[in-house]
DNA sequence: GACTTATATAAGCGAATGGTTATATTATAG
DNA sequence: CTATAATATAACCATTCGCTTATATAAGTC
């Protein structure tokens, strides 16, 4: 029995709390359960403009919940597993059901960007 | 290790963090954890209205978080921990540190109503 | 350099949120 | 029956949210 003691306060916690209150948000987290994504990605698999993603990124950014690295002309996001809410954010993601179907959707219309 | 595979939507998660992405009703959850607590009781505990609490507490009821209980003139609200969604909402009440002590004052204040 | 692609920022807008005051409603006390 | 205490609901209001369009910035292509 694994007693995971998180290292947020109740503040801290409702702060992320209202972040993942949102369902594109919280698919987008949960699809970088399986690694960094890159912003066109996220735009192609959501029916939402390119600013409005880029607005989600910037609060989970904010938060310190991901972090981006820069590749080219691509801004790959990924969750901060350094991050001292890291526990507390993967104990939450962790009992969601797997959005990996996004991604595959992405594969098939060739939209994925492997890497580079 | 126990994996919580949990019985909730990613939608139905959503629409819970959201309710518990505010400090006042997180709190409020959070000393749920120790037993029912009676709405007046809330009210001696936050520095906002009753209307307000009672609002707080009408979306955790609709959502199924909570439960009501009428005894004469009081309305106790505890945990409902029949409710499918319950093993999502305690694995994160869980990992937030104890709100015990906003019971302890009320004790002090001779506010708690200790049953009846 | 000019053109395209990827991303971010700014400004604006309707809807939702979290609070307030005023007013029911219901139960207990006298 | 009247008065009081506990709770809920209604109406309102300022702020935040989640989106949009328009525009800036930066990198890759020709």
């Amino acid at each position: 029995m694994s007693l995971t003691k998180s290292h947020v306060t109740l503040d801290q916690a409702a702060s992320i709390l209202k972040l993942f209150g949102d369902t594109t948000r919280l698919t987008m987290l949960k699809v970088m359960e399986n690694g960094a994504c890159c912003v066109c990605e996220f735009v192609a698999m959501f029916d939402i403009t390119q600013p409005a993603i880029s607005q989600h990124l910037k609060r989970l950014r904010e938060l310190d919940i991901v972090q981006e690295e820069k590749r080219g002309q691509w801004v790959f996001y990924s969750l901060n597993k350094d991050a001292p809410c890291y526990p507390f954010v993967q104990s939450i993601l962790q009992q969601l059901p797997s959005q990996q179907e996004k991604l595959e959707q992405l594969k098939e219309q060739g939209k994925r960007i492997d890497c580079c």
